[in-house]
DNA sequence: CCGGTTTGGTCAGCAATATTGACACATTTT
DNA sequence: AAAATGTGTCAATATTGCTGACCAAACCGG
């Protein structure tokens, strides 16, 4: 379970310590409803951005946890089942289940790791590639939309905030990700207008 | 073909900034990079985002789904059942089984529809009020640390995104919530009628 | 080389959340 | 009276997660 018991940074935000002002507008009082919204928010729009993907996997009998897989295997190239295991937060066994039919079905390759071979090095094969460039398209124009609405600022006020949701653990997770990033070199296919 | 593969956006820490915006152009051409960035974002930050509740579920046996349920009836006391489908875009079954059990267990009460019988109203016993807020109390640290952070533009941007990533469905059913508006403050179109 | 640890695979069993389809019942509408 | 609606419930199934146990291969320190 990624924590939960992190308790409240010491550390001020942007905004510091309140002081006790008259006009409680600011984020310490951040009022009920307002967080009931983000509440909605995260519901509604997880569950839409989802939902384009799902629709894809559902016909080749797939599960969002498939997605995840080709997602995180196609960003870092070369992961192990125990890095994978990390990120995704899940147990081997719930990791064998959509893994293994992928590596069948001939969706995700295997090698063994040239340091320790014991490892299993993952990657996508042109299917898995093809299949997870489907499944990213299909969530880029829904996200693109989205941002295409709010615009740059609020994008990164997106990003802020969701970073910000993310435990200790996940941010560690998310900042080798950045690093590792793989595939920007060759996207040359899609940068056309869509 | 031009660009897409370089000049990425700075992996934006805490204090990174949207990207250079010459024009409108760069909208457009929304790198896969900072998609790939999104999905990431969601799914970490998603997750993170529920655990801190689902810990306190899982003690009483419960799940996700009862949340929900406890959450939107919360939101709208008077809620039918018909509705609470709507909003969960999930099936009656699947209802049932944690709508029912939360009746038994005294959670939620349910009142016979004055203008049409055979509706169920559905509202939070002090019971299910008092579990609601226990489980909102752990998600608001958890979000309120988030929009601390992050900042109050930040948080406005979040929430434009939340709502461009939402489908027309979950935007009319958002809407309709906040009209509603929670808890006392305008529920006066559901008169109780025991 | 031996023995302990790490990495990964697999099996058995269980639980939560979702699905579809069918049926029943009370009530409202036509 | 008949049709439609709102709700409850049954049986069967799928997906995704869990725990615990056990095994094999490979690495590493002595």
């Amino acid at each position: 379970m990624p924590e939960g018991s992190e308790s409240k940074p010491a550390a001020p935000g942007p905004e510091g310590r309140p002081p006790p002002a008259p006009a409680g507008r600011n984020l310490l009082f951040l009022r009920e409803e307002e967080l009931r919204l983000a509440q909605d928010l995260l519901f509604f729009g997880y569950r839409d951005f989802t939902a384009g993907a799902d629709a894809i996997l559902a016909e080749l009998g797939m599960g969002r946890a498939h997605h995840r897989v080709l997602h995180f295997v196609g960003r870092r190239p070369g992961i192990t089942v125990g890095e994978l295991l990390g990120i995704l937060g899940i147990t081997k066994q719930s990791l064998g289940r959509v893994l293994t039919p992928l590596v069948e079905q001939g969706y995700v390759a295997q090698s063994t790791g040239r340091a320790d071979r014991r490892q299993r090095l993952l990657s996508l094969t042109p299917k898995g590639e093809a299949l997870e460039r489907r499944l990213f398209e299909r969530q880029r124009e829904w996200v693109m939309r989205a941002y295409r609405e709010a615009g740059p600022a609020a994008v990164e006020g997106f990003r802020r905030v969701m970073r910000g949701l993310m435990g200790p653990e996940a941010r560690a997770q998310l900042e080798r990700l950045e690093r590792a990033s793989p595939r920007g070199a060759d996207t040359t296919h899609l940068a056309r207008t869509g």
